[in-house]
DNA sequence: CTGAAAGCGCTTACAG
DNA sequence: CTGAAAGCGCTTACAG
């Protein structure tokens, strides 16, 4: 069943069944109503190939996902996805490891596919910066700030992880921890989001002059499960007298979490615990997990409008700051137990 | 960048630089060869929208996931995804809600994108029975069996999940709890995955002359953390007596795990709690849950295979069933306190 | 082994 | 408002 088939049905020419697919104004009311009845009759889909071969583009919009075990971009995904196919969009998911250059596939995918535009879920401004020029579709980066790269079709949204990850120490300090580690991410890559994370925490303890030995006391880390146990087991046991630790994404603290268990410490008991990104499993696991709730539903309704906008209206690139939320869960507590009444 | 500039580049005709892009063999050696370094030098890639429009194929497996929050699912899809991506295959993910239609999805799809090839991830029997027939190319579904249904283009491969249910009541049991509730799935569409696992269970139960009454120890549940911690209150608060509950998922069982807490109850102390797939979660919740492990990397690494051989070998359609493991996690404990030295 | 040519199913100036 | 026709970038019989 072609547009050929249609146009015989409907007693038109090819042009004509196309314009009214495409929703071309100077079709005669007669004739759209008389295309549309033989294209629902036969259940006719045009033939995307064919479709895109002559507009030089393809429909789909792509979600380039990096990090695979990351819970957060399991949520950001499926809303993301939700909202474009929602706006009519269809979408491509793409996952990536967590090292991989995400800018180096975006522009291979480019090559085959040609997608009308991509949303990043987590990047690394340095792959970025090298790679994003060969780029020229509308592109969204998600949880990474592409400010200062300036690229005028990139635009960005992300919590301000500096600030959240101060609040968040922050509020370990006032619970009167000063023994605090901190697991995740690297602290030598700055174009990745762990660093920021990373820094505002660090700001934080100075601004409070709290002594914080970066060799001793951090413990780099990626984003899953069994690695967050790893690293928790090497933090712990170089620096057994830490009250706290805080743990630069939820799937790591998990791991975390685990570990002090099976080293014969209980959360919070004798170790307090914070997390980063707020998904799911963090209100369900046991003790439930402080942590940073970052705003996916935000992130992915307006990372999908400023794509689209950007699409279909040529508005120019943005970059945005979504709010976060601490959630005090129940896995830290006062190291003093004369404060506890003030919980 | 055409195959046309290639040819030109090149000193020969596009039907060479075509013949050697597909690898045919009846292109000269000096020929394949000038070709290939231009390409090389280009970074040629071809157009997939006229490959396809002229294969009248696109060169994509699409993989429909059926359940966004099923932490099994997620596992899966990348599982299989790296799998066919080093097979050199295109992937497309599209996520479905649990209730979603996925064989009329998968129509659409066809119609839309032309994929060389479906697998689904997850699927209700019904919708395959009354749909799948307007399906015409290779498809594997995954975590459910389609022996029965006889499509010459479909294939399958799934747990037992009958015996696997079977045998984590068996396990209960055995461990001198015979005031089991179980959870999840729903008792009377026999289509869908959680009914094998309920009669798997059922039949355990039957065959121990244990009583169980499926209004009252049953509750129907999707499968989330959060329909988990409400299925559980609502089971709990019914039956306040239950020693054992088994929920048909990992995902669920971590729902019921905080409901129970948030009731005041331990895990196992108070009850002991089984899941079913085996997620990494499980290994790292606190108590580590008991459950029946899916074997995730065989299902995605066969299912691939099995869709491929189709694709390019015809290979008639087979079902198969893929071990699975019970795992004794740290969640399931003996009722009587005077077998506990047994463990 | 290679080239010239038809055609995959669509969209869109160009006429009328 | 409508039709006839060119052309998007490829693949593949068909000749030679």
């Amino acid at each position: 069943m072609t547009i050929k088939d249609i146009a015989r049905l409907a007693g038109c020419s090819v042009g004509t069944v196309s314009r009214v697919l495409n929703n071309h104004p100077d079709v005669s009311e007669a004739m759209r109503k008389k295309v549309m009845e033989v294209v629902e009759e036969q259940g006719f889909q045009p033939n995307t190939n064919a479709r895109h071969l002559k507009m030089q583009a393809s429909s789909a919009v792509a979600l380039v996902v990096k990090g695979t075990s990351n819970m957060l971009f399991a949520d950001l995904v499926e809303r993301t996805q939700a909202m474009l196919v929602g706006s009519g969009e269809e979408t491509v998911v793409c996952y990536l490891d967590e090292d991989a250059d995400e800018v180096a596939y975006a522009v291979q995918l480019c090559r085959e596919r040609r997608p009308k535009g991509i949303l990043f879920l987590g990047g690394d401004l340095e792959n970025f910066a090298r790679g994003f020029g060969q780029l020229e579709l509308p592109c969204v980066l998600l949880t990474n700030s592409a400010r200062e790269l300036g690229f005028p079709n990139l635009s960005s949204l992300t919590t301000d992880d500096t600030e959240a990850a101060a609040q968040a120490i922050e509020y370990l300090l006032s619970q009167g921890h000063t023994r605090i580690g901190i697991l995740g991410g690297s602290a030598h890559i700055s174009s990745q989001i762990g660093y920021s994370r990373l820094q505002g925490g660090l700001q934080s303890l100075r601004r409070h002059k709290v002594e914080f030995d970066l060799e001793r006391q951090y413990e780099p880390c990626r984003y899953s499960l069994s690695e967050g146990y790893a690293a928790a087991q090497r933090l712990l046991s170089r620096c057994p007298d830490l009250t706290a630790v805080f743990a630069l994404s939820d799937v790591m603290a998990i791991g975390v979490m685990r570990a002090l268990q099976d080293m014969g410490r209980t959360v919070p008991g004798d170790v307090s615990l914070m997390g980063y990104d707020g998904i799911a499993m963090a209100r369900y696991c046991v003790p439930r997990l402080a942590t940073i709730c970052q705003d996916t539903g935000r992130m992915a309704r307006r990372g999908g409008e400023m794509l689209l906008h950007r699409i279909y209206s040529q508005r120019p690139a943005a970059h945005e700051l979504v709010p976060f939320q601490l959630i005090r869960g129940e896995s830290v507590r006062p190291v003093f137990p004369d404060t506890e009444r003030l919980l």
